[in-house]
DNA sequence: ACCTGAACACCGTTCAAGT
DNA sequence: ACCTGAACACCGTTCAAGT
Protein backbone atom coordinates (compact mmCIF):
# COMPACT_ATOMS: atom_id res chain seq x y z
CA UNK A 1 0.00 0.00 0.00
CA UNK A 2 1.24 3.34 -1.01
CA UNK A 3 1.46 5.92 1.76
CA UNK A 4 0.32 8.93 0.29
CA UNK A 5 -1.63 8.53 -3.31
CA UNK A 6 -5.02 9.84 -3.42
CA UNK A 7 -7.67 6.76 -3.83
CA UNK A 8 -8.59 5.99 -7.19
CA UNK A 9 -4.85 7.93 -8.55
CA UNK A 10 -2.18 5.74 -9.63
CA UNK A 11 0.94 6.01 -7.34
CA UNK A 12 2.78 7.33 -10.32
CA UNK A 13 6.73 6.89 -10.97
CA UNK A 14 8.28 10.37 -10.56
CA UNK A 15 10.19 11.88 -13.18
CA UNK A 16 13.33 11.67 -13.87
CA UNK A 17 16.12 12.84 -16.90
CA UNK A 18 16.18 9.13 -17.64
CA UNK A 19 12.49 8.38 -17.79
CA UNK A 20 11.70 11.69 -20.18
CA UNK A 21 14.53 10.87 -22.53
CA UNK A 22 13.39 7.34 -22.95
CA UNK A 23 9.57 8.62 -23.83
CA UNK A 24 11.04 10.68 -26.07
CA UNK A 25 13.35 7.58 -27.83
CA UNK A 26 9.43 6.30 -27.37
CA UNK A 27 7.28 8.77 -29.20
CA UNK A 28 10.01 9.18 -32.09
CA UNK A 29 10.15 5.48 -32.94
CA UNK A 30 6.17 5.33 -32.95
CA UNK A 31 5.18 8.58 -34.63
CA UNK A 32 8.83 10.38 -36.21
CA UNK A 33 10.76 12.99 -34.71
CA UNK A 34 7.79 15.51 -36.00
CA UNK A 35 5.73 13.91 -33.42
CA UNK A 36 8.30 14.54 -30.23
CA UNK A 37 6.68 17.47 -29.06
CA UNK A 38 7.23 18.97 -25.55
CA UNK A 39 3.54 18.70 -25.14
CA UNK A 40 2.99 15.29 -26.23
CA UNK A 41 5.95 13.79 -24.28
CA UNK A 42 4.50 15.47 -21.06
CA UNK A 43 1.52 13.70 -21.93
CA UNK A 44 2.67 10.04 -22.06
CA UNK A 45 4.85 10.49 -19.34
CA UNK A 46 2.45 11.39 -17.36
CA UNK A 47 2.90 14.96 -16.46
CA UNK A 48 2.10 18.56 -17.70
CA UNK A 49 4.57 19.83 -20.39
CA UNK A 50 5.78 22.54 -17.69
CA UNK A 51 7.34 19.80 -15.58
CA UNK A 52 9.39 18.42 -18.16
CA UNK A 53 11.42 21.99 -17.77
CA UNK A 54 12.45 20.51 -14.66
CA UNK A 55 14.67 17.69 -16.18
CA UNK A 56 15.59 19.15 -19.15
CA UNK A 57 16.96 22.71 -19.64
CA UNK A 58 14.91 23.01 -22.84
CA UNK A 59 13.92 21.24 -26.54
CA UNK A 60 17.29 21.39 -27.72
CA UNK A 61 18.95 19.87 -24.63
CA UNK A 62 15.95 16.88 -25.12
CA UNK A 63 17.37 16.59 -28.27
CA UNK A 64 20.67 16.14 -27.31
CA UNK A 65 19.58 13.30 -24.58
CA UNK A 66 17.89 11.55 -26.95
CA UNK A 67 21.29 11.70 -29.22
CA UNK A 68 22.92 10.44 -26.18
CA UNK A 69 20.81 7.61 -25.70
CA UNK A 70 21.28 6.37 -28.88
CA UNK A 71 25.25 6.46 -28.34
CA UNK A 72 24.64 4.54 -25.63
CA UNK A 73 23.00 1.76 -27.21
CA UNK A 74 25.40 1.27 -30.28
CA UNK A 75 28.23 1.36 -27.70
CA UNK A 76 26.11 -1.73 -25.98
CA UNK A 77 25.04 -3.36 -29.01
CA UNK A 78 29.45 -3.26 -30.13
CA UNK A 79 30.77 -3.90 -26.97
CA UNK A 80 30.99 -7.86 -27.20
CA UNK A 81 32.76 -7.14 -30.39
CA UNK A 82 36.68 -8.37 -29.44
CA UNK A 83 39.61 -5.94 -29.88
CA UNK A 84 41.53 -7.22 -33.41
CA UNK A 85 44.12 -10.19 -32.39
CA UNK A 86 46.75 -8.42 -34.66
CA UNK A 87 47.26 -4.99 -36.78
CA UNK A 88 45.88 -6.88 -40.15
CA UNK A 89 42.78 -7.53 -38.19
CA UNK A 90 41.73 -3.58 -38.07
CA UNK A 91 39.63 -4.17 -41.06
CA UNK A 92 37.24 -6.40 -39.91
CA UNK A 93 36.37 -5.29 -36.39
CA UNK A 94 36.32 -2.15 -37.81
CA UNK A 95 33.51 -2.83 -40.39
CA UNK A 96 31.52 -5.33 -38.07
CA UNK A 97 31.29 -2.21 -35.53
CA UNK A 98 30.18 -0.12 -38.01
CA UNK A 99 27.61 -2.44 -38.80
CA UNK A 100 26.66 -3.72 -35.83
CA UNK A 101 25.72 0.48 -34.95
CA UNK A 102 24.22 0.19 -38.45
CA UNK A 103 21.59 -2.53 -36.89
CA UNK A 104 21.20 -0.32 -34.08
CA UNK A 105 20.33 2.87 -36.23
CA UNK A 106 18.23 0.52 -38.57
CA UNK A 107 15.20 0.17 -35.62
CA UNK A 108 15.03 4.25 -35.23
CA UNK A 109 14.95 5.71 -38.56
CA UNK A 110 14.70 9.19 -37.45
CA UNK A 111 17.73 8.93 -35.30
CA UNK A 112 20.20 9.69 -38.18
CA UNK A 113 18.44 13.06 -38.49
CA UNK A 114 19.06 14.05 -34.92
CA UNK A 115 22.61 13.06 -34.52
CA UNK A 116 23.25 14.85 -37.56
CA UNK A 117 21.75 17.89 -36.45
CA UNK A 118 23.93 17.74 -32.80
CA UNK A 119 26.74 20.02 -32.87
CA UNK A 120 28.37 19.19 -29.48
CA UNK A 121 29.93 15.78 -28.61
CA UNK A 122 29.17 14.20 -25.59
CA UNK A 123 31.24 11.92 -23.11
CA UNK A 124 29.49 8.99 -24.73
CA UNK A 125 30.40 9.90 -28.58
CA UNK A 126 34.30 11.33 -27.55
CA UNK A 127 34.15 7.42 -25.82
CA UNK A 128 32.74 5.91 -29.11
CA UNK A 129 35.75 7.87 -31.29
CA UNK A 130 38.14 6.95 -28.69
CA UNK A 131 37.94 3.06 -29.00
CA UNK A 132 37.62 3.56 -32.72
CA UNK A 133 40.75 5.64 -32.81
CA UNK A 134 42.53 2.62 -30.72
CA UNK A 135 41.31 0.42 -33.29
CA UNK A 136 43.59 2.36 -36.18
CA UNK A 137 45.76 2.86 -33.62
CA UNK A 138 46.12 -1.45 -33.06
CA UNK A 139 45.93 -1.33 -37.03
CA UNK A 140 49.17 0.49 -37.61
CA UNK A 141 47.64 3.80 -38.34
CA UNK A 142 49.45 7.46 -36.99
CA UNK A 143 47.10 9.68 -35.20
CA UNK A 144 47.10 11.76 -37.92
CA UNK A 145 45.91 9.08 -40.58
CA UNK A 146 43.11 8.41 -38.32
CA UNK A 147 42.29 11.24 -37.87
CA UNK A 148 41.76 11.52 -41.54
CA UNK A 149 40.26 8.40 -41.78
CA UNK A 150 37.71 9.11 -39.02
CA UNK A 151 36.51 12.18 -41.42
CA UNK A 152 36.64 10.14 -44.46
CA UNK A 153 34.19 7.85 -42.75
CA UNK A 154 32.09 10.35 -41.56
CA UNK A 155 28.61 9.23 -40.21
CA UNK A 156 29.37 6.11 -41.71
CA UNK A 157 31.55 5.78 -38.50
CA UNK A 158 28.18 5.36 -36.71
CA UNK A 159 26.83 3.31 -38.98
CA UNK A 160 24.18 5.81 -41.19
CA UNK A 161 25.16 7.41 -44.51
CA UNK A 162 22.04 9.59 -45.40
CA UNK A 163 20.44 8.93 -48.78
CA UNK A 164 19.57 11.57 -50.11
CA UNK A 165 17.70 11.79 -53.36
CA UNK A 166 15.64 8.35 -54.53
CA UNK A 167 14.75 8.91 -57.75
CA UNK A 168 12.55 6.68 -59.56
CA UNK A 169 10.34 5.76 -56.27
CA UNK A 170 10.74 3.76 -53.12
CA UNK A 171 13.87 1.34 -52.44
CA UNK A 172 12.79 -2.15 -53.15
CA UNK A 173 10.11 -1.33 -55.89
CA UNK A 174 10.73 -1.76 -59.48
CA UNK A 175 10.13 1.32 -60.96
CA UNK A 176 7.21 1.65 -63.09
CA UNK A 177 7.78 1.17 -66.82
CA UNK A 178 5.89 4.30 -67.89
CA UNK A 179 8.11 6.81 -65.34
CA UNK A 180 11.26 4.81 -66.76
CA UNK A 181 9.83 5.87 -70.25
CA UNK A 182 9.62 9.79 -69.23
CA UNK A 183 13.32 9.77 -67.27
CA UNK A 184 14.32 7.92 -70.61
CA UNK A 185 13.98 10.74 -73.06
CA UNK A 186 15.57 13.37 -71.32
CA UNK A 187 18.06 11.04 -69.16
CA UNK A 188 19.10 8.36 -70.89
CA UNK A 189 22.02 7.62 -68.80
CA UNK A 190 19.52 7.49 -65.63
CA UNK A 191 17.60 5.11 -67.38
CA UNK A 192 20.03 2.70 -68.28
CA UNK A 193 21.51 2.61 -64.89
CA UNK A 194 18.32 2.34 -63.62
CA UNK A 195 17.57 -0.89 -66.08
CA UNK A 196 20.93 -2.33 -65.14
CA UNK A 197 21.08 -1.90 -61.83
CA UNK A 198 17.67 -3.85 -61.49
CA UNK A 199 19.18 -6.61 -63.28
CA UNK A 200 22.14 -7.29 -60.85
CA UNK A 201 20.48 -7.21 -57.72
CA UNK A 202 21.30 -10.78 -56.85
CA UNK A 203 17.75 -13.11 -57.07
CA UNK A 204 16.52 -9.78 -57.63
CA UNK A 205 15.06 -9.76 -53.93
CA UNK A 206 15.41 -6.66 -52.73
CA UNK A 207 14.60 -5.07 -55.84
CA UNK A 208 16.35 -1.77 -57.31
CA UNK A 209 19.03 0.17 -54.55
CA UNK A 210 19.38 -2.59 -51.32
CA UNK A 211 20.88 0.08 -49.10
CA UNK A 212 22.72 -2.46 -47.01
CA UNK A 213 24.24 -3.06 -49.67
CA UNK A 214 25.19 -0.22 -51.02
CA UNK A 215 26.35 1.23 -47.55
CA UNK A 216 28.74 -1.94 -47.70
CA UNK A 217 29.67 -1.23 -50.94
CA UNK A 218 31.14 2.52 -49.64
CA UNK A 219 32.28 1.38 -46.24
CA UNK A 220 34.66 -1.55 -48.19
CA UNK A 221 35.79 1.31 -50.35
CA UNK A 222 36.86 3.49 -47.59
CA UNK A 223 37.84 0.89 -45.69
CA UNK A 224 40.40 -0.62 -48.29
CA UNK A 225 41.57 2.95 -48.97
CA UNK A 226 42.25 3.38 -46.16
CA UNK A 227 43.98 -0.66 -45.33
CA UNK A 228 46.28 0.61 -48.08
CA UNK A 229 47.51 3.65 -45.97
CA UNK A 230 48.65 1.51 -43.34
CA UNK A 231 52.37 2.44 -42.79
CA UNK A 232 53.66 -0.95 -42.71
CA UNK B 1 4.33 56.12 -64.96
CA UNK B 2 2.29 53.26 -62.97
CA UNK B 3 -1.27 53.46 -64.08
CA UNK B 4 -3.26 51.41 -61.23
CA UNK B 5 -0.51 52.21 -58.01
CA UNK B 6 -2.47 54.52 -54.80
CA UNK B 7 -0.74 57.50 -54.59
CA UNK B 8 2.30 57.10 -52.09
CA UNK B 9 2.23 53.11 -52.53
CA UNK B 10 4.69 51.74 -54.26
CA UNK B 11 4.10 49.79 -57.08
CA UNK B 12 4.92 46.36 -55.85
CA UNK B 13 6.61 43.71 -58.26
CA UNK B 14 3.64 41.16 -58.39
CA UNK B 15 4.22 37.45 -56.50
CA UNK B 16 5.53 34.75 -58.18
CA UNK B 17 7.02 31.26 -57.29
CA UNK B 18 10.31 32.58 -58.43
CA UNK B 19 10.29 35.10 -56.20
CA UNK B 20 9.13 33.80 -53.67
CA UNK B 21 11.86 30.80 -53.92
CA UNK B 22 14.97 33.81 -54.00
CA UNK B 23 13.52 35.78 -51.23
CA UNK B 24 13.17 32.46 -49.27
CA UNK B 25 16.82 31.13 -50.28
CA UNK B 26 17.95 34.90 -48.92
CA UNK B 27 15.62 34.90 -45.52
CA UNK B 28 18.00 31.45 -44.98
CA UNK B 29 21.41 32.98 -45.99
CA UNK B 30 20.58 35.82 -43.50
CA UNK B 31 19.49 34.15 -40.40
CA UNK B 32 20.07 30.35 -41.13
CA UNK B 33 16.68 28.09 -42.12
CA UNK B 34 14.88 28.63 -39.14
CA UNK B 35 14.38 31.71 -39.40
CA UNK B 36 12.44 30.72 -42.72
CA UNK B 37 8.77 30.87 -41.92
CA UNK B 38 6.15 31.50 -43.78
CA UNK B 39 4.80 34.86 -41.99
CA UNK B 40 8.75 35.78 -42.38
CA UNK B 41 8.90 35.41 -46.15
CA UNK B 42 5.55 37.30 -46.64
CA UNK B 43 6.89 39.85 -45.08
CA UNK B 44 10.07 40.32 -47.04
CA UNK B 45 7.96 40.11 -49.85
CA UNK B 46 5.91 42.61 -49.21
CA UNK B 47 2.64 40.78 -49.13
CA UNK B 48 0.58 38.68 -46.46
CA UNK B 49 1.77 35.11 -45.57
CA UNK B 50 -1.45 33.49 -46.75
CA UNK B 51 -1.04 35.06 -50.25
CA UNK B 52 2.58 32.50 -50.18
CA UNK B 53 0.24 29.64 -50.46
CA UNK B 54 -1.58 30.63 -53.79
CA UNK B 55 2.29 29.87 -55.29
CA UNK B 56 3.46 27.23 -53.72
CA UNK B 57 1.15 24.63 -52.16
CA UNK B 58 2.39 24.42 -48.02
CA UNK B 59 5.83 24.63 -46.38
CA UNK B 60 7.05 21.24 -47.57
CA UNK B 61 7.06 22.35 -51.41
CA UNK B 62 8.36 25.74 -50.44
CA UNK B 63 11.56 23.35 -49.10
CA UNK B 64 11.33 21.54 -53.04
CA UNK B 65 11.63 24.56 -54.57
CA UNK B 66 14.78 26.06 -52.31
CA UNK B 67 16.30 22.98 -52.80
CA UNK B 68 15.69 23.03 -56.37
CA UNK B 69 16.97 26.64 -56.53
CA UNK B 70 19.93 25.01 -55.34
CA UNK B 71 20.65 22.59 -57.07
CA UNK B 72 20.29 24.79 -60.25
CA UNK B 73 23.11 27.32 -58.56
CA UNK B 74 24.76 23.81 -58.58
CA UNK B 75 24.87 23.38 -62.36
CA UNK B 76 25.09 26.54 -63.86
CA UNK B 77 28.84 26.84 -61.93
CA UNK B 78 29.28 23.17 -62.97
CA UNK B 79 28.78 24.26 -66.87
CA UNK B 80 31.71 25.83 -67.53
CA UNK B 81 33.87 22.69 -66.69
CA UNK B 82 34.49 20.43 -69.82
CA UNK B 83 33.96 16.98 -70.86
CA UNK B 84 36.51 14.69 -69.77
CA UNK B 85 38.80 13.93 -73.42
CA UNK B 86 39.90 10.55 -72.92
CA UNK B 87 38.26 7.67 -70.26
CA UNK B 88 41.30 8.47 -67.61
CA UNK B 89 40.20 12.01 -67.40
CA UNK B 90 36.86 10.99 -65.82
CA UNK B 91 38.70 11.26 -62.45
CA UNK B 92 39.91 14.60 -62.60
CA UNK B 93 36.34 15.99 -64.02
CA UNK B 94 34.47 14.30 -61.42
CA UNK B 95 36.69 16.01 -58.76
CA UNK B 96 36.39 19.16 -59.81
CA UNK B 97 32.65 19.33 -60.22
CA UNK B 98 32.29 18.08 -57.13
CA UNK B 99 34.47 20.73 -55.65
CA UNK B 100 32.73 23.10 -57.44
CA UNK B 101 29.59 22.23 -56.12
CA UNK B 102 30.66 22.39 -53.15
CA UNK B 103 31.88 25.90 -52.96
CA UNK B 104 28.21 26.82 -54.39
CA UNK B 105 27.15 25.33 -51.00
CA UNK B 106 29.49 26.74 -49.01
CA UNK B 107 27.68 30.03 -49.37
CA UNK B 108 24.93 28.69 -48.18
CA UNK B 109 25.50 26.37 -45.12
CA UNK B 110 22.01 25.64 -44.13
CA UNK B 111 21.33 24.12 -47.70
CA UNK B 112 23.29 20.56 -46.56
CA UNK B 113 20.09 20.46 -44.32
CA UNK B 114 17.35 21.21 -46.64
CA UNK B 115 18.94 18.43 -49.52
CA UNK B 116 19.06 15.75 -47.27
CA UNK B 117 15.28 16.16 -45.79
CA UNK B 118 14.48 16.15 -49.26
CA UNK B 119 12.87 12.94 -50.42
CA UNK B 120 11.90 13.31 -53.99
CA UNK B 121 14.16 14.05 -56.72
CA UNK B 122 13.66 17.08 -59.07
CA UNK B 123 14.22 16.99 -62.86
CA UNK B 124 16.93 19.75 -61.88
CA UNK B 125 18.64 16.83 -59.70
CA UNK B 126 18.45 14.19 -62.07
CA UNK B 127 19.18 15.93 -64.47
CA UNK B 128 22.74 16.58 -62.64
CA UNK B 129 22.59 12.98 -61.83
CA UNK B 130 22.54 12.11 -65.33
CA UNK B 131 25.41 14.19 -66.53
CA UNK B 132 27.53 12.98 -63.19
CA UNK B 133 26.17 9.06 -64.99
CA UNK B 134 27.85 10.18 -68.07
CA UNK B 135 31.13 11.29 -67.03
CA UNK B 136 31.60 7.87 -65.44
CA UNK B 137 30.37 6.24 -68.24
CA UNK B 138 32.71 7.60 -70.57
CA UNK B 139 35.54 6.77 -68.22
CA UNK B 140 34.95 3.06 -69.06
CA UNK B 141 32.74 2.60 -66.09
CA UNK B 142 29.36 -0.01 -66.63
CA UNK B 143 25.96 1.28 -65.65
CA UNK B 144 26.10 -0.76 -62.55
CA UNK B 145 29.10 0.21 -61.29
CA UNK B 146 28.14 4.16 -61.89
CA UNK B 147 25.05 3.31 -59.58
CA UNK B 148 27.17 1.56 -57.08
CA UNK B 149 29.60 4.93 -56.86
CA UNK B 150 26.75 7.29 -56.56
CA UNK B 151 25.47 5.99 -53.49
CA UNK B 152 29.25 5.35 -52.23
CA UNK B 153 29.76 9.18 -52.87
CA UNK B 154 26.37 10.29 -51.57
CA UNK B 155 26.08 13.86 -50.59
CA UNK B 156 29.68 14.10 -51.57
CA UNK B 157 28.56 13.70 -55.18
CA UNK B 158 26.57 17.11 -54.23
CA UNK B 159 29.47 18.73 -52.55
CA UNK B 160 28.83 18.09 -49.24
CA UNK B 161 29.45 15.77 -46.67
CA UNK B 162 27.65 16.59 -43.28
CA UNK B 163 30.32 16.84 -40.08
CA UNK B 164 28.76 14.89 -37.42
CA UNK B 165 29.89 15.84 -33.82
CA UNK B 166 32.89 18.35 -33.49
CA UNK B 167 34.68 17.45 -30.33
CA UNK B 168 36.86 19.55 -28.75
CA UNK B 169 35.27 23.31 -30.17
CA UNK B 170 34.89 24.93 -33.28
CA UNK B 171 37.49 24.00 -36.18
CA UNK B 172 40.27 26.83 -36.80
CA UNK B 173 40.28 27.01 -33.09
CA UNK B 174 43.29 25.37 -31.35
CA UNK B 175 41.50 23.21 -28.84
CA UNK B 176 41.94 24.85 -25.17
CA UNK B 177 44.58 23.57 -23.22
CA UNK B 178 42.25 21.92 -20.01
CA UNK B 179 39.78 20.87 -21.82
CA UNK B 180 42.38 18.84 -23.70
CA UNK B 181 43.66 17.53 -20.00
CA UNK B 182 40.12 16.84 -19.36
CA UNK B 183 39.70 14.47 -22.85
CA UNK B 184 43.34 13.37 -22.01
CA UNK B 185 42.42 11.87 -18.73
CA UNK B 186 39.58 9.70 -20.03
CA UNK B 187 39.99 9.29 -23.93
CA UNK B 188 43.84 8.68 -24.59
CA UNK B 189 43.50 8.05 -28.20
CA UNK B 190 41.69 11.07 -28.94
CA UNK B 191 43.42 13.41 -27.24
CA UNK B 192 46.95 11.98 -28.54
CA UNK B 193 44.96 12.08 -31.82
CA UNK B 194 44.03 16.08 -31.56
CA UNK B 195 47.53 17.02 -30.31
CA UNK B 196 48.84 15.13 -33.49
CA UNK B 197 46.62 16.32 -36.16
CA UNK B 198 47.29 19.91 -35.07
CA UNK B 199 50.90 20.01 -35.44
CA UNK B 200 50.30 18.23 -38.47
CA UNK B 201 48.36 20.93 -40.19
CA UNK B 202 50.72 22.24 -42.87
CA UNK B 203 51.70 26.48 -42.06
CA UNK B 204 48.42 25.65 -38.99
CA UNK B 205 47.67 28.17 -40.78
CA UNK B 206 43.92 26.70 -40.58
CA UNK B 207 43.96 25.07 -37.08
CA UNK B 208 42.39 21.80 -36.37
CA UNK B 209 40.44 20.04 -38.76
CA UNK B 210 40.13 22.04 -41.41
CA UNK B 211 36.98 20.53 -43.70
CA UNK B 212 38.02 21.31 -47.27
CA UNK B 213 41.23 18.95 -46.40
CA UNK B 214 38.35 16.45 -44.76
CA UNK B 215 36.68 17.11 -47.49
CA UNK B 216 39.02 16.31 -50.23
CA UNK B 217 40.79 13.24 -48.45
CA UNK B 218 37.44 11.29 -48.11
CA UNK B 219 36.65 12.50 -52.05
CA UNK B 220 40.03 11.40 -52.82
CA UNK B 221 39.94 8.03 -51.25
CA UNK B 222 36.24 7.23 -53.02
CA UNK B 223 37.54 8.62 -56.10
CA UNK B 224 41.05 6.34 -56.25
CA UNK B 225 39.22 3.06 -55.15
CA UNK B 226 36.54 3.75 -57.88
CA UNK B 227 39.42 4.58 -59.93
CA UNK B 228 40.71 1.27 -59.42
CA UNK B 229 37.65 -0.86 -60.59
CA UNK B 230 37.69 0.81 -63.76
CA UNK B 231 37.11 -2.40 -66.19
CA UNK B 232 39.94 -1.11 -68.42
C1' DA C 1 -6.38 35.37 -61.21
C1' DC C 2 -4.42 36.96 -57.31
C1' DC C 3 -4.47 38.57 -52.59
C1' DT C 4 -6.28 39.28 -47.70
C1' DG C 5 -8.43 39.04 -42.62
C1' DA C 6 -9.96 36.49 -39.28
C1' DA C 7 -9.68 32.33 -37.09
C1' DC C 8 -7.99 27.56 -35.69
C1' DA C 9 -5.09 24.25 -33.80
C1' DC C 10 -0.98 23.82 -32.70
C1' DC C 11 4.10 25.01 -30.96
C1' DG C 12 8.13 26.12 -27.12
C1' DT C 13 8.79 28.69 -23.13
C1' DT C 14 8.17 32.20 -18.87
C1' DC C 15 6.91 32.90 -14.46
C1' DA C 16 4.65 33.07 -10.32
C1' DA C 17 2.45 29.88 -7.57
C1' DG C 18 1.42 25.61 -5.39
C1' DT C 19 2.88 21.15 -2.42
C1' DA D 1 12.72 19.56 -4.56
C1' DC D 2 9.42 18.85 -7.74
C1' DC D 3 5.28 19.98 -10.29
C1' DT D 4 1.43 23.02 -12.22
C1' DG D 5 -1.85 26.85 -14.50
C1' DA D 6 -2.18 30.62 -16.88
C1' DA D 7 -0.25 33.28 -20.23
C1' DC D 8 2.86 34.88 -24.15
C1' DA D 9 4.77 34.99 -28.55
C1' DC D 10 5.13 32.47 -31.97
C1' DC D 11 4.05 28.63 -35.77
C1' DG D 12 1.52 26.53 -40.36
C1' DT D 13 -2.78 26.38 -42.47
C1' DT D 14 -8.18 26.89 -43.64
C1' DC D 15 -11.63 29.31 -45.53
C1' DA D 16 -14.68 32.65 -46.90
C1' DA D 17 -14.26 37.01 -48.75
C1' DG D 18 -12.47 40.82 -51.31
C1' DT D 19 -10.56 43.07 -55.97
Amino acid sequence: MSAEAPAGTEPRTPLSRDRVLRAAVDIADKGGIASLTMRRLGETVGAEAMSLYYHVANKEALLDGVADVMIAEIVDAVADIPAPPDAAAWKGVMRSRILTAREVLLRHPWAPGVLQSRTAASPAVLSYIDTTLGIMVAGGFTYDQAHHAMHALGSRAFGFAQELFNPAGDPGEEPHPEVLAGIASQFPHLAAMIVDAVHNTPENTLGWCDDQTEFEFGLDLLLNGLDGMRPS
